[in-house]
DNA sequence: TCCGAAAATGGAAACGTTTCCATTTTCATT
DNA sequence: AATGAAAATGGAAACGTTTCCATTTTCGGA
């Protein structure tokens, strides 16, 4: 069933000429006289000829391939970094090589080797801890262009990222605006992602800087499916909360959901603030407030930054830093009833069915 | 910057063997004394040594490499896909080189050459149109095994994929229960999109044998951002229509939005259906009735067709015929208000303010 | 100590390209 | 027709592997 594909031997064979006569005309490099070229050419025709890129790309140590990890294509997220580094890097003639690392450090540094191995000529990598990572030393130690998305800038690395840190200060103060005082941030898989580490860490500076309690931490272990259940149980042993600080849009939808679920009204019983600014999050009433990110950009820049790099060109600089995120307002976020506003232990509203 | 990988050469050099001795020893095939082993080892630890894909892929002429063209990664539905085919394909040492094809057939064609050219071992595809396409050519030309996903099979190439027309036909079913007569079918792209037109044919026979008007055919142009001003328009020519099934959740999605920016109730004056079984569609109120798929199995299925082939092995049946998709209801479809089932032109009731 | 078999070893070819360089051909001048 | 420069050509090496096969080493037993 499979076929051995034609070779630039067989080809100058049937055009009666050595291998590197075929090659210079097939390529249009170097000279080739009329009669020739019509000969080979016609011959790589009627053979169906096409170049095997694996013997010329050891010849040239160059692959023209870019590989690509990131967490999971479930995340719209980094499906649209994929899709975008994707498209600019077939601009240049590059192909991509996805791997997805479903957060876990063990397979994300295994992809990088294999990526390595493959002799990719450059990487585009969300990492799930920067400053601890074996797939970035593996990368260094070959000297091999690669840019961070959605990581911060580390070890020489560059980055398409956004200022976590600043974004989430920007959340504590539309709470603090509105009169929250008791917050929550909701995050699963916490451990494992160093953005939500620096969301959550930029969230409690900025809420203990405006006279906010510290926010809880509403940490969730991954179990495919019952996402509802316990987001349900930790909203309800958290009533005392009047806002939630979700690290993801997801999360904060599946929280939306679950709040619902028992009753709770948003934004008057529990406001709602998610990251990322997914589509859906304006499809659902209410709108969802959220820090909104551009991850084509992201994509398209890391990937414009590699690719400068493999050119020999200057790279770009990475996104402006005071333009990597923008708060949308949004139903979800609103001030809290006044009972809550005490901070009593137990709310006392009843809860109504939706 | 970019450092010369050490080769095998390197190490034998190290290991003062011959360069056969030393692929016998890392492989881990073949004689070898303890002494030979363990210098070998040694000189591959210090030099950092890893083997290069290159060479052994031209050596085998195997590349441990599957190509994957999917239209689009912002759909989840080809998200779910390509994550699945990716895992399903890790677990058997094989890598994904992925392409989109944006739903262009030129694009598609070309990004199946380039795999092509790479030497991938196989390939997972949704073509745009499967009766017609250069690209399945070239894939047949070559012998190299391929699976389709979400297009039927074709010409010998197995398929995973969701039977279309029996769905459509069960979504008309479930109008026509419902009462409603006039319907409409909502398409982007639809010329670009062979799932969309049998969605379509299987929709309007079905709507025939159930003594339903011929449904009209709504179809979008794409045009990036005006999506819900274009709804909007057809929404208001179309008044007479009161149910639409679109060819996706995502377009389902917007009509919603789109119907309720016109002040139409959903279900009281317009039933919307959609296709495919995003999350989304549950997050949003009412809930979006829907054709639920799943692309997990789709993409997962696919892949282990074209690794049976590979191994040899007597590749998995498609997915049941019988069970590709399930019909999930949903707050979005109901019976038609009565005053709308004269079939008048205009509708009387009058657009009230959301 | 020597023999023969088994084990270990390394040279060389092959995989499909490109490119260097030496050789051959062409062609415009004389 | 002879000359020389320019153009065209093809052999061979190189890229990093694996594998075939011939050669060398080892080792148990006589």
């Amino acid at each position: 069933m499979k076929i051995r594909p034609p070779t630039i031997k067989d080809v100058a064979e049937r055009a009666a000429c050595g291998v590197a006569t075929a090659s210079r005309v097939l390529n249009g490099r170097g000279p080739a006289s009329e009669k020739t070229r019509r000969k080979v050419l016609a011959a790589a025709a009627e053979l169906g000829f096409e170049f095997s890129d694996l013997g010329r790309s050891l010849q040239s140590s160059t692959t023209r391939t870019l590989g690509c990890v990131v967490p999971s294509l479930a995340n719209p997220v980094f499906a649209d970094v994929v899709q975008a580094a994707q498209a600019e890097a077939n601009r240049a003639g590059y192909q991509l090589i996805l791997a997805c690392s479903d957060y876990d450090p063990e397979l994300e540094s295994r992809a990088i080797r294999t990526l390595l191995a493959k002799q990719v000529d450059g990487l585009i990598v969300t990492v799930s801890n920067v400053e601890d990572s074996e797939g970035l030393e593996q990368v260094r130690a070959r000297g091999v262009p690669c840019a961070l998305v959605y990581n911060r800038a580390c070890r020489g690395f560059p980055a398409w990222s956004v200022d976590n840190r600043a974004a989430a200060a920007r959340v504590a103060g539309e709470f603090a605006a509105l009169g929250h005082r008791h917050t929550g941030f909701l995050a699963l898989e916490f451990g494992r992602s160093d953005r939500s580490r620096e969301r959550f860490e930029g969230f409690a500076e900025a809420c203990a800087a405006l006279g906010m309690a510290q926010p809880v931490l509403l940490e969730i272990a991954e179990q495919e499916g019952q996402l509802l259940e316990l987001l349900r149980a930790l909203l309800s042993a958290n009533r005392d909360i009047t806002g939630i600080f979700a690290s993801n849009d997801y999360l904060a939808l599946a929280a939306m959901q679950a709040a619902r679920g028992l009753g709770r009204r948003i934004p008057q019983d529990l406001s709602i603030v998610g990251f990322d600014g997914i589509a859906t999050g304006l499809m659902v009433e209410p709108n969802l407030a959220t820090v909104v990110t551009d991850p084509r950009a992201m994509g398209e820049g890391a990937a414009r930054t590699v690719l400068a790099r493999l050119a020999g060109e200057t790279p770009p600089a990475g996104p402006d830093p005071a333009r990597t995120f923008s708060f949308r307002r949004g139903g979800s976020l609103g001030p809290p009833a006044p009972e809550s506003m005490d901070g009593g232990e137990a709310a006392t509203s009843p809860p109504p069915r939706q």
